[in-house]
DNA sequence: GGTAGCATGATTATCCCA
DNA sequence: TGGGATAATCATGCTACC
């Protein structure tokens, strides 16, 4: 464990400061023309993060063997409605060029996943959060961002917390000895019918109350589906419209879609008010828009947050390889924004010369943002959970090659 | 060929108690 | 402090059906 918190971090932890710099917070500016900010060069002498008891470990020294350890409570840098604190991000200098970037991926992953991840990404720190804290289900995702910390705000109407809260209507059949009050991961399969009917002979057969083996057996199967009471001893899969209303989306983001596809598609998607938590800094910094990059766009979660936000968006580079995802961001984007949407299919398609061709075509990107494949980590895939080399996991190689593009071609623009 | 239904543990972290 | 118990987890592959 040589990670700490990093909303822990303070100014003293380094006497030295030599590769970063505090992150100065009005560094960026699209609007009034890209100023070149003054960065300083990269050092090869690379400092740690963490401090007190776990500064003397490093995160680059055979990070595949390295951990991260995950925060508890799973917080972030701070939650809405917390009380203001003092928190002094310490960012390698190169990992502050424009843009802004912000990725995301599954926060239970395989051992040193995220240490590889960190390691690729400048070597900071991921931001764990869990999306209970946002809505009513919860979400523990970690994100890799240079974004501001300070001045956060969070979407209105605030989303209800509580599975009562969100759907009332099921307090009706809930038994007391169910003692949920939020959904566990949303994720890409839901329960069969066969199971909620074998759920429903086991209540059935059993007496009022169940003994406490069929409720043993009954809320493992709850927990595990994300079922909810339909009537006396009846239970049900959320639909994908409840999936949406919980993810932050809007009502029938995904019609056209068939069943299976919006379950994958809403299992693999962001949870937009926590997304939306943390990029809410960019509002005040880009009142006349911003051109976002997004890579493995998925549904448009990103998308979905900064509309949400009133974040104008001029332009979107959108690369999704999932034919139906890519059709319900397009519905979502022409019936809503009125800036231009890009599509490419496959992010090794977008090479160096084509990035430097949109970027000519755009005048460069605000924010690159995007989560990678989550299969080859995720504790969900009986499979093949053979971590970042793996088949899907092993693309987010191309988030930081087409960030570092970025990142180059516009520091020579 | 596309879709839906269904069955299929392991890894990781945390809790609890001796 | 160590080990067992408990809990959670952006899924894949096979089969049947249209």
């Amino acid at each position: 464990m040589w990670y700490t918190p990093m909303h822990v971090l303070v100014d003293s932890i380094y006497a030295s400061q030599a590769d970063h710099e505090v992150l100065d917070e009005n560094r960026f500016s699209s609007c009034v023309g890209r100023k070149k900010a003054r960065f300083t060069e990269d050092s090869k002498k690379r400092k740690r993060y963490g401090g007190g008891a776990h500064g003397s470990q490093s995160p680059w020294d055979g990070g595949h063997e390295e951990s991260i350890s995950l925060p508890k409570p799973m917080v972030g840098f701070g939650l809405p409605g917390d009380r203001p604190r003092s928190v002094s991000r310490l960012l390698p200098a190169h990992s502050m060029r424009a843009p802004f970037f912000y990725y995301e991926n599954v926060a239970l992953a395989t051992k040193g996943a995220w240490a590889e991840i960190s390691r690729c990404l400048y070597g900071i720190e991921p931001e764990f959060v869990d999306s209970k804290y946002f809505c009513a289900a919860l979400r523990k995702r970690g994100y890799i961002h240079n974004l501001p910390t300070e001045g956060r705000s969070v979407l209105r109407p605030i989303p209800p917390k509580t599975i009562f809260e969100a759907f009332p209507q099921y307090e009706t059949w809930w038994p007391s000895w169910d003692q949920r009050r939020q959904f566990n991961c949303l994720q890409t399969c839901m329960a069969s019918a066969k199971l909620t009917e074998r759920i429903h002979r086991a209540l059935a057969n059993s007496s009022d109350p169940p003994t406490q083996a069929v409720q043993k057996y009954v809320l493992e199967e709850c927990r595990k589906w994300n079922l909810v009471w339909i009537g006396k001893n009846k239970v049900a899969a959320l639909d994908s419209l409840e999936m949406e209303f919980l993810l932050g989306y809007p009502r029938d983001h995904t019609r056209g879609a068939s069943k299976k596809k919006k379950d994958k598609c809403l299992g693999n998607s962001f949870q937009v008010d926590t997304v939306a938590f943390h990029l809410s800094v960019l509002k005040d910094r880009f009142p006349c828009g911003m051109n976002v990059l997004s890579l493995f766009s998925g549904i448009g979660g990103a998308e979905v947050a900064l509309h949400k936000l009133g974040i104008r968006m001029k332009t979107v580079v959108s690369v999704e390889i999932c034919d139906a995802s890519r059709n319900i961001l397009r519905t979502w984007w022409d019936q809503t924004q009125e800036g231009t949407l890009i599509e490419f299919r496959d992010v090794q398609s977008l090479t160096h010369e084509k990035i430097a061709s949109l970027i000519r075509q755009l005048g460069g990107f605000d924010l690159v943002i995007g989560g990678s494949p989550c299969n080859n980590l995720a504790g969900s895939n009986r499979h093949h959970r053979v971590g970042l080399e793996g088949d899907q996991s092993v693309l987010f190689r191309d988030y930081v090659r087409i960030l570092n593009s970025v990142k180059s071609i516009m520091a020579n623009v």
